[in-house]
DNA sequence: TCAATAGTGTCTCTGAGACATTATTGG
DNA sequence: CCAATAATGTCTCAGAGACACTATTGA
């Protein structure tokens, strides 16, 4: 019998916060030894049986508090096999994406980092952070899971150009964003005007995903 | 102590086959329960610390009886996390890709089978296949190592229309593929020209990838 | 010369990208 | 009116797709 190898799941814990105009990674500083205190992903280790997406559900309650009911979409991205990732000996990550609802979060204990600024991370999390970026940027508005799970229900243009900006390091030109929204199935254009911005400024649309 | 999931990893070989002009599909039936006899993809278990290539190389030598000096190049496909999928318990399966130097083949004990006209298959093996296939097509001319594991070192434009048909279900205009090709980095045109073919007609130019 | 195969020129259509211009708000 | 923000019209360019036509082989 081959002894099995032990497989953690570690999430990339995404938010959309309306206030910076930024997607922001959930990390929580290690309760124990290996990296005790530094900053890591939040990841467990996958229960016989279990889902991925149960385990990342498990990690990002247990290890960023944020309740269950606030999760909106979890999807998998990679696998990460090297031996020496984890000092306490050989260990898979599969790495899962996972979105939160930004009203129904309350009481979470993660530090929110934007995605251009993440602090050095335990293990090798820099690595996963580096490689699942790209990944997640191709999803934005090719998988509506995803892309609705980040924005919410409703959402403006505005914050529609803000997450993209945030996701794929520079910013589209509004009419060619609104050109590529009009394409993504199930989304459409609704004839309301969102609240008009504390500094002035046209109100911008509202975007809705058609049930 | 939370009791840890088995890990296998399941393998779709691939071989380009110039005479019947298709990729073939590498499956063997299993000698053991449960499914015996049945086809199935090469599977193996997941060492401790072992990689993920390495159970791949495992699986096909093995499962397949192909020589490891044949295997061109194999990378990763995605997870199934099904807890049913597996009759004896919850086992996760990490699905790879493998291709094949067509020239160093000898002795195997597979089974090739048209992508096109795979066998029913063990576990969730079919469904595996299906899920697969399109990220196979996807890779064609967009992942290097992929695409040259399956094409080797020099190969034909007959044959670059072949695998793409093959893999992603139609034929592409000559005039469209060479333009994709001039523009996969690593691949060149040579001045040369394959061996005619026995029917008569044309001889196809020679492609090969720069080192 | 013909059938079979392969290579190439070129037209169209779509989508990405880049602006410039217009519209709507608060101050 | 002005600054700030958002929406839209439109031009260009690159790439996918579709053919038509030309080229090179064996029989």
């Amino acid at each position: 019998m081959i002894e099995s190898t032990l497989v953690s799941v570690d999430v990339l814990a995404l938010r959309f916060d309306p206030h910076s105009r930024a997607v922001l990674l959930g990390v929580a500083p290690r309760a124990f030894d290996p990296f005790a205190g530094a900053m890591a992903l939040p990841g467990v280790l996958l229960g016989k049986g279990e889902r991925l997406r149960d385990a990342a559900r498990r990690a990002v309650t247990g290890k960023l508090g944020v309740p269950a009911a606030a999760i909106s979409a979890a999807g998998q991205l990679t696998t990460f096999d090297e031996p020496s990732r984890d000092p306490r000996g050989p260990t898979l990550s599969i790495a899962l994406w996972c979105t939160f609802d930004a009203s129904r979060m309350d009481g979470d204990r993660a530090t929110w980092a934007p995605l251009d600024d993440v602090p050095p991370l335990a293990f090798d999390h820099d690595r996963i952070v580096g490689d699942c970026r790209p990944m997640l940027a191709d999803r934005l508005w090719r998988d509506p899971a995803f892309t609705a799970g980040l924005l919410g229900e409703e959402f403006t243009t505005a914050q529609a150009l803000d997450v993209t900006e945030s996701l794929t390091g520079d910013r589209p030109y509004p009419a060619n964003l609104s050109r590529t929204m009009e394409r993504v199935p199930g989304l459409e254009r609704t004839a309301r005007h969102a609240a008009a911005q504390p500094k002035g400024g046209r109100p911008p649309l509202v975007w809705r995903w058609r049930r």
